[in-house]
RNA sequence: GCUGAUGUGGCUCAAUGGCAGAGCAGCUCACUCGUAAUGAGCAGGUUGUCGGUUCGAUUCCGAUCAUCAGCUCCA
């Protein structure tokens, strides 16, 4: 007899041998039927281990992370058995659950049409109606990799040749299907009852775009009808949000075939934004000690052949002649770097002027593959608020901390600070040709910033072959609204590229070091940090950045005089107004206004214009009655010089 | 770059191997109106571009450009 401890606490005894999945039976029919998986002593176990020794058990559900990722890891078998059903011929590469769903990979001729999901669909159906019963067996990886081989699956056979010699192989089969596996899963199909396959997309085997294009079909998987379809529902509400839709929409910017992929044009609204947002963050970063510079767009290829961009990073440069023909050969820049340390190798450097920091509304160019184009979260010119900063190795954590407590501000007057995720990213030592630098030299770099991201207690995640070629970085992460992440704002540690450049400076003792140096950015790239906004508040912009603040409605056209004074009064405090001066209803105005998400309109008719007031009426909240226009300044003047985002309340 | 889909007035979408159509937006006129769409009329297109097949192509074929989703890559 063993002694189980479940949540709780409650101990209770049972036959040494018992399972998971026998102990939620024990409990109740109601817990055998949604128990999808467990912990033993906290760590994630399949229903079917049998436990030999006293335990902590915990039974996990959909509710629990590790409990939904079984369910849709085995949502993701039932996808692979109806394709096997359907198509004997398809080859199976993997099936992981993922956020949000689940997604297999397929070797075929064909390629998966809609109708073919349908079809599907139909056959997963089948399989869940079946309620089969999956069962777990064991194989040598001999007899793994001869049991393949036979069944005509090379994708698995590598999988199997990768693990360990003398390794004992998982294998999970439910009928006429059998899948090598690692994880948890459920007991049978039958509880994976609300599925949809979502869309069939090419995606390579191992992630390797030099090896072949396979199949993958993603889906997503509840335990409930009414689940699935708030889901799916939910997807939808989301793409209304897209950046790329809603922004075109907003006409904050667009694109133009004869201009090109990856150059988007920001219209007046969206300029505006940009311009206030950039105003902004020069502001700040004056407060907060650091020196503007303005550096040339371009430069000879010498300078990154200093740099190091020439051997890494010519790929992502657009070129500017050829080197066989031409004396001269310029590049446009891709990073700010190699120019700001040319500001700062324009004299002897001492001590005493550091740290020095240097920032730049910087325009940087990069030749992007043609299919990572991205509405404005991935273009080929951006302009980005960049930044470095020289300090000696005392003032290294300080200043590191400095410039993420700057990004952190300018997250959370953004409103952006809930929404991101940190990521610690170093470099991949199996692929050195990506770096520069000496294994020393890395160790070094990243263990200075890993010290400092454990001591300001960053919540980060690794992420290995992430860093740049000349240093690991601290990025600050975001999700879009397809679940797509992308990196906002980044801060790298570097002490290679002022050794390559011969930036010095003269120390204490008199003797000459090299600087370390921080690469930042304090928003990021104003046109991905626009459209995260645009996603962020679906267009109905804090009222600080919102590119028309106020719209004016008056009711008729006798009223148009009064509407132009308290435009004028309006404009007068510097705020952004818009008059509509159509011979329309003021329901239709108020409509037109709102699909603008313009954050306050101002209806104005008979009564305002005797009793010098205004009718206002916020996006949010609707109908505010009248206030008079001087109220109404200071009101919007407070919102406006707070920067409030709306999300605190 | 790779896989797949798409491309028709400013926007959303029809249609067809034989004169390209609607709604919204725009313009004109009437209405002068109180918190999410007043009515009538007018105008707007070389169907992304280039080439091919055809008596005839917007439709079929090819190339190219662009857009979208995903992969790979990245701020």
């Amino acid at each position: 007899m063993i002694n189980i401890t479940l949540k709780g606490g409650t101990v209770k005894e049972f036959d040494s041998g018992i399972t998971p999945y026998e102990v939620a039976k024990s409990i109740g029919a109601g817990l055998a039927k949604a128990v999808c998986a467990a912990t033993v002593n906290g760590k994630e176990a399949d229903l079917r281990t049998p436990l030999t020794e006293d335990c902590a058990l915990e039974l996990l559900t959909f509710d629990d992370d590790y409990g939904k990722w079984t369910f849709r890891h085995t949502a993701s078998h039932i996808l692979a058995q109806a394709v096997k059903r359907l198509y004997p011929n398809v080859k199976l590469a993997i099936g992981p659950a993922i956020d949000n769903g689940f997604y297999y990979d397929f070797d075929t001729d064909v390629m998966f049409t809609p109708e073919m999901l349908e079809k599907i669909e139909g056959e997963m159906k089948k399989i869940v109606k079946e309620d089969i019963a999956l069962e777990r067996f064991t194989m040598s990886r001999e007899e793994a990799i001869k049991y393949f081989t036979e069944k005509n699956e090379p994708y698995k056979v590598e999988l199997v040749e990768e693990l360990p010699e003398g390794e004992e192989i998982s294998f999970y089969s439910q009928g006429d299907f059998t899948d090598l596996c690692a994880g948890a899963h459920l007991m049978s199909t039958a509880p994976v009852k609300a599925f949809k396959l979502l869309s069939a997309t090419g995606a390579y085997w191992r992630g390797d775009s030099n090896r072949k294009m396979l199949q993958r079909i993603y889906g997503t998987a509840f335990p409930k009808a009414s689940q699935l379809e708030e889901h799916l529902a939910a997807l939808e509400e989301a793409k209304k949000r897209d950046h790329n839709k809603l922004g075109r929409e907003l006409e904050l910017f667009t694109t133009s075939d004869l201009i090109g992929q990856g150059l988007p044009i920001m219209l007046p609204k969206g300029a505006r934004m940009i311009q206030l947002l950039q105003r902004f963050v020069e502001d700040e970063e004056q407060k907060r000690g650091w020196l503007l510079t303005k550096t040339p767009f371009m430069a000879k290829s010498d300078l990154y052949k200093v740099s190091g961009h020439w051997d890494h990073y010519q790929d992502g440069m657009f070129v500017l002649g050829d080197e066989e023909k031409d004396d001269e050969v310029f590049a446009l820049r891709p990073m700010t770097c190699p120019f700001q340390y040319q500001a700062y190798l324009n004299r002897a450097r001492s001590y005493r002027d550091l740290p020095l920091r240097y920032n730049e509304t910087s325009t940087l160019f990069r030749n992007e593959a043609s299919g990572e184009m991205h509405g404005l979260i991935r273009v080929r010119q951006f302009t980005i608020s960049e930044g470095h900063l020289m300090c000696t190795p005392e003032q290294l954590e300080d200043e590191f901390k400095g410039c993420l407590e700057l990004a952190i501000y300018m997250l959370k007057t953004l409103g952006l600070y809930e929404d991101v995720s940190y990521r610690f990213s170093q470099w991949d030592p199996d692929d050195r040709e990506k770096y520069i630098g000496t294994d020393e030299q890395w160790d070094e770099a990243q263990g200075i910033m890993g010290k400092i991201l454990d001591h300001l207690e960053i919540p980060y995640k690794i992420g290995i072959g992430e860093a740049a070629f000349y240093g690991p970085k601290l990025d600050i992460q975001i999700k879009n609204v397809h679940g797509k992440e992308d990196t906002l704002i980044t801060i790298q540690v570097d002490q290679m590229l002022a050794e390559k450049f011969g930036m010095e400076y003269v120390d204490k003792d008199g003797t000459k070091k090299h600087p370390y140096i921080i690469h930042r950015t304090s928003i990021g790239c104003y046109e991905r940090t626009l459209a995260l906004l645009i996603e962020k508040y679906a267009g109905a912009f804090p009222l600080w950045l919102a590119p028309v603040q106020v719209k004016l409605l008056p009711i008729a056209d006798r009223h148009f005089d009064y509407a132009n004074e308290v435009k004028a009064k309006l404009e007068a405090v510097g705020m952004r107004v818009e008059l509509d001066d159509r011979n329309e209803k003021i329901g239709y105005k108020i409509r037109e206004a709102r699909m603008q998400r313009v954050p306050y309109m101002l209806v104005m008719g008979d009564n305002e214009v005797e009793e010098g007031t205004l009718s206002v009426r916020s996006r949010k909240d609707g109908d505010l009655g009248a206030k008079s226009v001087e109220q109404f300044i200071a009101d919007a003047l407070v919102e406006i010089n707070t920067k409030a985002n709306g999300l605190d309340k």
